[in-house]
RNA sequence: GUGGCUAUGGUGUAAUGGUAACACAGCAGGUUGUGGUCCUGUUAUCGUGGGUUCGAUCCCCACUAGCCACCCCA
């Protein structure tokens, strides 16, 4: 036995460190040197949700389980595997929500929202949740920011969610491709969808097994199939666009015709289909143009239209469109192309000597900061050198410095930490001589 | 969820069937009130558990995690 062994070669008899607590698979966190690239996002989304006349919500994390299965739809991956979902002590069967358009809806319908002028617009940015395979730029909790619209069936909604997707990302410095479709109403598309089922039954035998089952299951995601022995058969399959209803066709018509207008940049990419059961009529991607081939794979964010989404959930019929943008994607994307900024610093360094000189440089901490400027510090610190040390590695310019000296005398030092030169002041005039050192 | 690859200090890496080297970061010092260079010391039971072996960080198995592809999606 090896750990019999090892002990008694050790001659010190080894205390048994306890196992560190590891994270939660596929939970990750947002260490402090990440910060500022998340607040330029949220800033961005802010920014840009306010600037199209949106407005915040916020919605729990918990919801209930039937909200998804009815809303997303119950043969969805999203729902069927990938739902983190469990049953209280209460009774009830509740999940943490894996996307934010079916609780905005039901929020929309709770509190009466159809009462208010239309179209209500909504906005927000928090946390998601799937029970998925972790891997880069997917995780089981991510951030997203969406935007959407409720009581608006008009095609230029449509092109202006688009739009903001697009800015969102462009003013983010990151350059993105829209890809657009449309798969039109609950009927058309069913007509559609059982022409491609039957187109797809007579070529059964050169389907793989994971197209055969996506034939009974989500035939649309035929179409998406990377197989490359099918790609002719996908060729020469019914096009959704021939099987749109005339509404259907005239909305996407308009769309587009919004986005040239607008100047956004698309492909139309008919074999778009979206893994969400509510989507109607549009539907759209946007993928980031990277030259890192890995990064640009997946889409970063994605939306459409789902009229019938709120009078699934027991509202009444109203047209709505929306879109998510992945924050964690977007980060990924970020992070790899820039370089991160400094962290901030500040200018001054109050340092201390002493239990007197402490407690005197703590009194002048407070009146630097009611003064508006921002220093560090290092109170709990004892020796003058580790102070030293630290002021200089947060580049301040000046440093503060109070021992028993400088208390009796009422004074203090400024030391000019690039010139290494040092006077002394009057402590009652600290603020006003650093603040004339400052602005010069 | 399926298949594959990987797993060494805080970070990035190295070597090896006989318990680990380097860089950076960290901490403590280099004569009790002062920084940036330099010097010294210090920081790893080699992801977890088991097996093979006289002996494993190195070989084998399982687990876990990360990554890649698929699935799916943001």
């Amino acid at each position: 036995m090896p750990t019999a062994k090892k002990p008694a070669a050790k001659e010190t008899p080894a205390k048994k460190a306890p196992q560190p607590v590891a994270q939660v698979r596929g939970m990750r966190d947002t260490l402090p040197e990440d910060q500022p690239l998340w607040d330029a996002m949220r800033a961005k989304a802010k920014e840009l949700s306010s600037a199209y006349g949106f407005e915040r919500i916020d919605t729990p994390v918990l919801e209930e389980t039937s909200l998804f299965v009815r809303g997303v739809g119950k043969q969805t991956d999203v729902v069927e595997k990938e739902l983190y979902n469990f049953e209280t002590s209460g009774g009830e069967t509740v999940s943490l929500r894996p996307e934010g358009t079916a609780p905005i809806v039901r929020a929309y319908i709770q509190h009466g929202m159809f009462n208010q002028p239309q179209p209500v617009k909504l906005w927000y940015v928090a946390p998601m949740f799937r029970h998925d395979r972790p891997q880069h730029g997917r995780y089981r909790q991510f951030q997203q920011f969406g935007c959407e619209v409720l009581g608006d069936g008009g095609a230029v909604i449509d092109a202006q969610l688009i739009v903001i997707g697009y800015l969102f990302l462009k003013e983010l410095g990151i350059d993105a491709t829209v890809q657009i479709n449309s798969i039109g109403t609950a009927e058309s598309r069913a007509n559609y969808r059982n022409a491609l089922v039957s187109y797809f039954r007579t070529k059964r035998n050169r389907l793989s097994e994971e197209d055969k089952k996506r034939l009974l299951k989500n035939p649309l995601r035929i179409l998406d199939s990377k197989d490359p022995a099918i790609q002719d058969l996908k060729a020469e399959a019914p096009q959704i666009v021939d099987w749109l209803d005339e509404e259907s066709k005239t909305h996407f018509m308009h769309v587009l015709e919004y986005l040239d207008e607008l100047g956004v940049p698309y492909q139309l990419n008919p074999y778009l289909v979206r893994g969400l059961d509510y989507y109607t009529k549009t539907v759209f991607e946007f993928y980031a143009n990277s030259q890192d081939q890995e990064l640009a794979q997946s889409s970063v964010g994605g939306g459409g239209r789902f009229d019938g989404l709120t009078e699934l959930l027991g509202g009444r019929p109203t047209a709505a469109a929306g879109f998510a943008m992945g924050m964690d994607r977007v980060f990924n994307l970020m992070k790899a192309t820039r370089t991160a900024p400094e962290p901030k610093q500040s200018d001054i360094f109050v340092a201390h000597l002493g239990e007197q000189g402490r407690k005197r440089a703590l009194a002048v901490f407070e009146e630097l900061r009611k003064a508006g400027i921002s220093s560090g510090e290092a109170f709990g610190k004892e020796s003058i050198k580790g102070q030293m040390e630290l002021a200089n590695r947060r580049k301040a310019k000046f440093a503060v410095i109070i021992g028993q000296k400088e208390v009796l005398d009422g004074t203090a030092i400024i030391r000019d930490m690039d010139a290494g030169t040092q006077e002394i002041v009057d402590v009652r005039k600290i603020v006003h001589e650093l603040q004339k050192k400052l602005s010069k």
